[in-house]
DNA sequence: GAAACACTTCCATGTTCATCGAAATATGGA
DNA sequence: TCCATATTTCGATGAACATGGAAGTGTTTC
């Protein structure tokens, strides 16, 4: 069967360690360039470049040249979301030095799934709308509720707008790292920039974990009843 | 970071064309023997029992022996998501041979995709449920109306007992080989069900491709005003 | 225009893994 | 008990692929 073959070479994608590493990279939805990719998968930039012409051939990721820059990214959310499928069902292993736990550390505490809020934020924050009774749990989808349409446009979020979206509109995503779920699809990405937007979260230069600011912790705490400690980094 | 080497793990177990032959023939729901998948994939017996073992090893098939039978199965709907992920953005490829254009034929006209119905039929079951009102789209998901609520009653499927499940409602799946979308979630496997019970279609013995009975025929032009074509397998 | 930087291409090397023939083991039927 | 079938194990083989050193190309900065 013809379409045996192409699953295979979708999945030989990210079957190579380095290739995957990328690809984790490029899931905090940013685009970056080919020497930060790099140095981030541990291999030599021909290494990287062997790499990332593959997964541009497959139209897996997509690159924007500016002057001598290379800028990747992942090419559209169906990739991200096979990247998503893979990770929650994938197996965790124990942490093999300081700097990995400090690392893996902040991915868990709070991080982007590609275009929405993950980790153990991610998580409280999803529960914490399920015990306000702002969202109400059917299968593995949320149902934004009567109060819940007053909370998010109390927010600022404009649900009529997030709805005419052409993807899901408020799902669970496995949380790999919790085991839990957190709130995904066009909620879940509006709830992701408005947040930014509010500055109760901000990026980080290098990695996809995500950092709670000052703003963010008071905020939390009266509009999602979550108490946070701030790290200590 | 541990997490990228394990989901490399996972995707390269589906990387190989030899063990995504295997998944692919899985897709169908049911259990298979040994012999029956090295057919299937066309490899020696030695080389598919090499590649079962690693599958149960990692925890993406089951297997129950019965005598000197061994029928291996899909693990949890978990590993059914990826593959269907992994299919909703493979391209397609030209086929190769008649025999190999029969069977595909017949794959497109309808088949199961792992618990729920895909394919030209799938397809137009839910355009049919879309353009008659029994359900609406939102985003990426179908929403049951309340003229849809009296139509499953009508077949005697209890949406009730299905929103218990503990999986996604009612969404949409996208069929690779109609690149339209047919509904999944416990709808979709609720629906399939009650289709075979009332015979409208059947399962084949040795493909995932599903057979459409002249009851059928009478069945969805009645109730779905779909006019269906019999094929003359 | 030269130097530095970002990235790619070429080539050799080493590693990994899928494959099957042959043989062995387990189970069922006569 | 013997034979057939289903499946597994062992070992050898060949192919595929990731890697990095060296060199080359394109762009930016001085």
């Amino acid at each position: 069967m013809a379409i045996n073959s192409n699953v295979s070479l979708i999945a030989s994608l990210i079957s190579e360690p380095s290739r995957a590493a990328i690809l984790s990279v490029l899931m905090d939805g940013r685009m970056h360039t080919a020497t930060e990719l790099a140095a981030k998968a541990r291999i030599k930039p021909q290494t990287a470049s062997f790499h990332l012409a593959k997964m541009i051939e497959a139209q897996a990721l997509t690159v924007q040249q500016q002057g001598r820059h290379r800028y990747y990214g992942i090419h559209n959310p169906e990739v991200a979301h096979v990247m998503e499928s893979l990770l929650s069902i994938t197996p965790l292993t124990p942490i093999k030095s300081l700097n990995q736990a400090t690392e893996d550390q902040a991915i868990r505490r709070a991080r982007t799934c590609y275009d929405h809020l993950a980790g153990n934020l991610g998580v409280r924050l999803t529960e914490s709308l399920r015990n306000q009774l702002i969202v109400e749990e059917v299968g593995k989808e949320y149902v934004v509720t009567q109060k819940g349409e007053a909370f998010f446009a109390n927010l600022n979020i404009d649900l009529a707008q997030v709805r005419t979206k052409r993807r899901a509109f408020c799902l669970q995503c496995l949380d790999w790292s919790e085991r839990r779920y957190h709130l995904a699809g066009a909620v879940g990405h509006a709830l992701l920039e408005r947040l930014l937007e509010l500055q109760w979260i901000e990026r980080l230069p290098k990695t996809r974990a995500i950092r709670i600011t000052p703003d963010g912790l008071i905020g939390f705490k009266d509009t999602f009843s979550i108490e946070l400690t701030e790290t200590t980094t």
